[in-house]
DNA sequence: GCTGATATTTGCGCCAGCGCAAAGAACGGA
DNA sequence: TCCGTTCTTTGCGCTGGCGCAAATATCAGC
């Protein structure tokens, strides 16, 4: 990639560091370096130790966890300017991830010695309160999509989960007429614990009832309200 | 219940307050009000307005999320010197509880004023930082319990279930011959997104094959280890 | 010890969703 | 433009698990 200097301007668009100081800006920049991964590389494996965590600053970046047996599932994906890899840094006992984070695309980011950030916590009661405020939002979010999970039917959460992307995605690309997702039906599947084949044949029983149009790795989204209302189980 | 009378010291009990000061668990006290509620009641619900967080000092409490349509599913029970409630705390803007608690039984739990600790956190960083720890934890889990939700069969993640709490109450009422657990199928489910049904037939098996023994509402533990066995996926 | 309420078991039928397999489509590199 | 790779689609058969319904067991209060 082209070389890219970071200023702490662009730390500002960082949530976690939406109250920093210019010079609290300065001095995480200061104490962090930048690693670039290409497409399909990892910033870290689940169980690693949790020595950094990241800032990405170009790319997309996949967090997700699998289980002994090798079976995984998604659990987020990670854009420019959001933190990920911050969970270890907290603990102080057993520091190790407990996800992978893969590359989608080439991807670069800041990566912050844990130790630096506890110790920039211990004085800055404003920086524990907008991670702790990040951490909530992820509770929430992950007991929603287990409820989710528990509750509802394939669907339901596929269509759910098209929404969330779009929601995401389209606040970043505009809207035209359609929004468009760049995925493939196993990412889907894993993101809604199902697989690649009910997630192709729900995605084409919808391109012919004119809610989406598909391709390789891509969806357009042509009718939300649509999906919002299979999302909600008043199937038909 | 017979009337308590809560010291800072039994404040200590509490994860989150394991570092404050004795000053400050005086002041924690003396800004908290008590309430008991009987069993089948709840202390908040799902949306409510987050204006307190918890402290279960006696009794049992289960946390519980609904969709829409009436649907829950069980995220954690909690037990007593656990905080619950505390998200709403951290949140500044959509102050809303994610979730209903409970009782399990008559219980009863300090109130505090989400606002206080807020003020709190402010002034502590040892604060922040314990909660951060709990957080992450909570994290981890629902991250586990959804991969676990995502990938395994129901015989696996009920197995799953009874060792989780056989080790959270195993923990508290010493191990004889068999370790006891107090709960409904319907609760079971519950917390492993499937049915009552399923439980049923499972645990019936179960019995057959010598690993626990069922009656209503009680399910003691035999043989952990078949348990064990059964939720890696070793069928047969 | 009765009685109503609540919890549990189990037979039975059913279907949503899985997963193999094979064919087709889209892409990227040389 | 051709070729190999990767992604997608769809037919087909199968089964894990759901959920009704009805019988049975257990408990709590009187």
């Amino acid at each position: 990639m082209t070389f890219m200097n970071i200023s702490s301007k662009d730390l500002k668009q960082v949530v976690v560091f939406q109250h920093a100081t210019d010079d609290d800006l300065d001095l995480i920049l200061k104490n962090s370096i930048t690693r670039s991964i290409e497409e399909g590389g990892y910033f870290f494996m689940q169980g690693d130790e949790a020595t950094y965590l990241y800032i990405l600053t170009s790319g997309q970046v996949k967090l997700m966890q699998s289980n002994p047996h090798g079976q995984q599932v998604n659990l987020r994906t990670i854009y420019p300017w959001q933190m990920f890899g911050a969970l270890g840094a907290v603990r102080s006992d057993d520091a190790a991830y407990p996800a992978s984070a893969q590359t989608l695309e080439d991807s670069t980011a800041l990566a912050l010695p844990s130790l630096f950030l506890r110790s920039m916590l211990e004085t800055r009661p404003y920086l524990s309160f907008d991670l702790m405020n990040l951490m909530t939002s992820y509770i929430q979010e992950m007991q929603a999509r287990y409820r989710e999970l528990a509750t509802e039917r394939v669907e339901q959460r596929v269509a759910n989960a098209l929404i969330r992307l779009a929601g995401q995605t389209g606040a970043r690309s505009g809207k035209e007429a359609g929004i468009e997702l760049s995925l493939s039906r196993q990412d889907v599947a894993e993101m809604t614990g199902t697989t690649l084949y009910t997630v192709s044949r729900l995605l084409s029983e919808w391109e012919r009832q004119g809610i989406l149009k598909t391709g390789r790795e891509k969806i357009s989204i042509l009718q939300p309200h649509e999906l919002v209302r299979i999302a909600d189980g008043q199937e038909k």
